[in-house]
DNA sequence: TGTACATCAGTGAACGCGCGTTCACTGATGTAC
DNA sequence: TGTACATCAGTGAACGCGCGTTCACTGATGTAC
């Protein structure tokens, strides 16, 4: 018996470190994700600051895990991009990328600021890393379905570090309602997609 | 005689802020500008932290000179770019312009903060944009240049966003040195220059 | 069936630290007469 | 030439606040006998 209920301990400490964590991902929709305290995500559980201490060891710990938690999800979302996308323009792939991110920007919020001030934990890198390597070989076959040859990987790198250039530029663009900015957005998405579609061709050719 | 000591007291003044302005940018290159302290700055400048405050009226002015400093520095080597770069290919400037930023990255450290953050102060903000449309009239010219027709704009923006998501990306990619950084960098910005350019005109010819 | 004990979620209050900023003061230099 | 006074750069120490984290404790639930 005494193992049964043990199980059932362990589930619903599990499901309280999710309500925890769920806690945090709503906050990190409402401000950036590195001002948000403890006491906010305490207070978004239910729980007082100190109990959240005894479902992770410190706040990197319930960061990390949100972290991949979201990576998950985008995840999910890219590999099904890239089902419908290997039969659809490079444009729908890019468009959908930008929309799905400013939608959910908590993951890339995190992406940007662990890009720009390192100091990722070692856990949610590699799932970091999962997700760009899964992200960047749905561009590689979308632009050898278009008609690039020789090396379509470094033709991805530029591709997907423009598409973040273009989140990062423009999400905030001063002087701009949230709506002008996410159009244009997704404009130049598509802008971009149909430049390299056709650029790394001619490029191809002129070698 | 009262006015030329005060204006004698008045240039000492100034070359004092210049000082802890210079010390606090020379920190900067150290670490990350938002982590960069007062007693810092104070401790480079060979001053106690309060006497700062007889220079500057708190953290935020001081840094928004700084700013201005940078930004005026990276403006006369954007113009320069610009002059040279208008006979050349926009490879070269491309190249240039990643390099620079890559060099003295300071002002693109605050630049990216700013974006993702937000909360840039007026005076700040107004030179900042006219660094950028500076740089953005640059590549204007090289597109026209190029054969580019329409709405060249969009292309520069395109473009402007393209390289800051390059040195977002792959500037601290991973289990990569910085050299090799570099010239990953700089390969992606040779390469998308020539599909920039390539794509840019293809583009126009199909519409 | 009752009693002593173990386990563990949960908490209010406080700790510790970093950091921007202010206070009260010193000392040097110039000015008035 | 000396004396009282104004101005101002500079400072050590402390304040105030936010925030992650820990402490000592409570109360509920289960277990042993």
């Amino acid at each position: 018996m005494k193992s049964t209920l043990s199980k059932l301990r362990e589930s619903e400490r599990e499901t309280r470190r999710h309500l925890i964590i769920d806690a945090a991902i709503k906050l990190f929709a409402t401000k950036p994700f590195n001002q948000v305290g403890m006491r906010d995500i305490a207070a978004g559980a239910g729980l007082s600051p100190a109990s959240i201490y005894r479902y992770f060891s410190d706040r990197d710990a319930l960061f990390v895990e949100a972290l991949w938690r979201e990576s998950e999800a985008i995840g999910v979302k890219i590999r099904q991009i890239a089902q419908e996308g290997v039969n659809q323009p490079v444009e729908k792939v890019a468009v959908d990328f930008v929309e799905y991110l400013m939608e959910h920007d908590t993951f890339f919020q995190m992406m940007t600021h662990f890009m720009i001030d390192g100091g990722m934990s070692e856990k949610a890198l590699e799932r970091f890393n999962e997700v760009e390597r899964s992200l960047l070989s749905t561009f590689d076959q979308l632009f050898t379905k278009a008609g690039v040859q020789g090396n379509v990987r470094l033709i991805s790198h530029a591709f997907f570090a423009a598409l973040n250039g273009l989140l990062i530029t423009f999400r905030n663009y001063p002087g701009r309602k949230k709506e002008e900015s996410r159009r244009h957005i997704q404009r130049l998405a598509t802008i971009m997609a149909e430049i390299f579609r056709e650029g790394a061709v001619a490029r191809d050719r002129r070698k």
